[in-house]
DNA sequence: CTGCCACTTAAAGTCAACTTGAGGTCAAGC
DNA sequence: GCTTGACCTCAAGTTGACTTTAAGTGGCAG
């Protein structure tokens, strides 16, 4: 169980084979050799695809990804790097909390028209201020 | 400064007249008419590419956005649907918090692999429940 | 009335992130 | 030893979200 065939780790992770090939060409993952043709992962490929689903859903390219964790797991990034990426990430944090207060508050307004009701222009008014930023 | 030309619109919001076509085309926003061939918007168009650009910023593709919100800038989907959304949000912001608090370590950790501290794994584990979900 | 210029359309092009397809390889089980 | 099936490569195709291009239109300043 060390170390783990292509399609094992797909299974593992959810992640397509031909997606984790892919990953492995553009270098954010790295196999750690061959059986015959077929490449061969560590079992922290597994930890390192699902930090790269996480970047995935929060947003980022995979170029950024690349830029957060090294292929094989490890970071040697600078911190004020990481702490930048980190800050970057509590400002999409606060977007969102507005688009999920705005969906919250629509699904329970009682105005007829939330552009009218001073809650709801608010909120919208903080995204405003996000977008133009 | 009731009605606002595209290029006004394209100013105020900072997104490219062609990508406000584009969002017309596809029905995301919609024009209130035009002046000879020239679309014209209401002042609200401004909010809500505001809110477009939120969701986008947020991971949300075009679809996604125009099911949460109407071309109108209204909103009439049923409840659930809307909390649905929400709470879809809220799990993206706790995923978010996770890749925080990931890089956050990252920067901070002293040990030599973060694969072997403790408390990074326990993120990365957090990461992985996520990613199967 | 003329020219300018911001707009128009339709179609094609671009980029990221994959997926699909055609044809090939190899280790394992029968 | 032969088949099977999961893998391989390389190239081409797909999708979403735009941007670019070419050719045209029309309101307004001079």
């Amino acid at each position: 169980m060390e170390i783990l065939d292509i399609g094992d780790v797909a299974e593992r992770t959810g992640v397509a084979v031909s997606t984790l090939r892919y990953y492995d060409e553009i270098g954010l993952i790295a196999s750690v050799g061959r059986r015959g043709l077929r490449r061969q992962f560590g079992p922290e490929a597994v930890w390192q695809i699902a930090l790269i689903a996480l970047g995935k859903k929060a947003g980022f390219s995979l170029d950024e990804i690349a830029g957060m964790f090294r292929a094989n797991g490890t970071v040697d990034l600078p911190r004020p790097v990481l702490h930048g990426r980190a800050d970057e990430i509590d400002r999409q944090i606060r977007d969102l909390t507005v688009l999920r207060d705005a969906l919250r508050h629509v699904a329970e307004c009682p105005a007829p028209s939330h552009l009218e009701c001073p809650r709801f222009r608010k909120l919208l008014r903080v995204a405003g201020r996000r977008g133009k930023a």
